[in-house]
DNA sequence: GTCTATAGTGCGATAGAC
DNA sequence: GTCTATCGCACTATAGAC
């Protein structure tokens, strides 16, 4: 019930460090025990099995209130995206200046892959979950095209032009994506980011002329 | 109102081409009524203000027939991803035994394009309605996304092990999506299949190491 | 073909913090 | 007074159940 929200996620944690809330008339931290119930809930009767009501009632909220932090029920597991945004951004833009595009993106993809395998078996739930709604799997996909777009942009700032950077962009997430889909296989015991390192080595190979 | 479903769209065309129906062909099926109208209307006054009612009405159908056609509103517009899906697959599985796994994935790529070509201007039509909702762009996500596991199956079958096979899919995707994006855009004139020819050579002095 | 559950929205009210 | 988090209620449309 307490659960601080930096617990749950990577992602959701995010949101408890912009400024704390002085309150004596509501329980901190709302957001978080929103998204902290809507996981619980998620992983014990699956996504479409789960109305916002009951996240709420876990909560110790109404229904209206989970509205106020998310837009809507998807968007409740995929809250800290921002952060892993920022990051991703910040390394591409903080890379040496004699790094290629892909350098770079590479750089950014091995830091957030670092911080994922510190957070392993949230991932492994958080990713079950999605796995098991079409729904779920259409809001990460937007996602991950948001990242693509966020690299794509963040590579212009260092003077990489279009198309370059666009298609950058675009490997970068294709790579990352492969990546973690091994990572998650239980057959692979490789860390994420030695898994992005050899994806990496794989592509140049694939698309050598 | 009596517009056969082949005008509609590449997509949409799909439909008609799995088998004839039994009487007048020019005469459209409610499923061709149906996308007509949902595509009228989603250009008129946007995604979210259509209701689907509104389509069915417009088809002179009810509503719970457009819902046996269709799985949700969304789906509407993307009814003939299928046959661009079979074009992917078969072009791949057809190409040469000495192509390499990319050039395999080149020459889908090209043959789609084609495809895509010849209707540009219902594909413009189509993708200003999707860009405009991020309800659609989050089903076009997924569909891509499929094609990426379509592509790395089919090249499965050629006895291209993985990674390699899963990786080149989601390139070849990423490559489709930034040549369909340059493609769009009014200020470049190239053909589509010359714009993934393009993309192609430049992915390859990206990943250049 | 009708009925219903639920997602999601709009607006007003409340009650603390400042 | 302003600002912000929450609640409560009425409402629409989707989508699935019957």
């Amino acid at each position: 019930m307490s659960v601080p929200a930096i617990t749950i996620s990577m992602m959701s944690a995010a949101v408890n460090t912009e400024y704390t809330w002085p309150m004596v008339r509501w329980e901190p931290g709302s957001q978080g025990r929103l998204a902290q119930a809507a996981l619980e809930l998620y992983g014990e009767r699956g996504f479409d099995q789960t109305t916002v009501a009951e996240i709420a009632e876990r909560a110790g909220l109404t229904e209206r209130t989970f509205f106020r932090h998310f837009s809507d029920k998807r968007e409740v597991l995929f809250s800290g995206a921002q952060a892993l945004q920022d990051l991703l951004v910040n390394t591409v833009i903080d890379a040496p200046t004699t790094a290629t595009p892909i350098e770079a993106v590479e750089l950014a993809l091995a830091a957030a892959g670092n911080l994922f395998d510190e957070r392993k078996a949230f991932s492994l739930q958080r990713q079950h979950i999605i796995d098991g709604s079409a729904e779920l799997r259409e809001r990460e996909l937007i996602k991950l095209a948001t990242l693509a777009t966020a690299l794509a942009n963040a590579l212009r700032t260092r003077g990489v032009s279009d198309p370059t950077a666009g298609l950058t962009g675009e490997i970068a997430i294709a790579v990352f994506r492969i990546s973690f889909e091994q990572w998650v296989a239980s057959h692979d015991s490789r860390s994420l980011p030695q898994l992005i390192r050899d994806s990496f080595d794989q592509l140049s190979a694939v698309t050598a002329k």
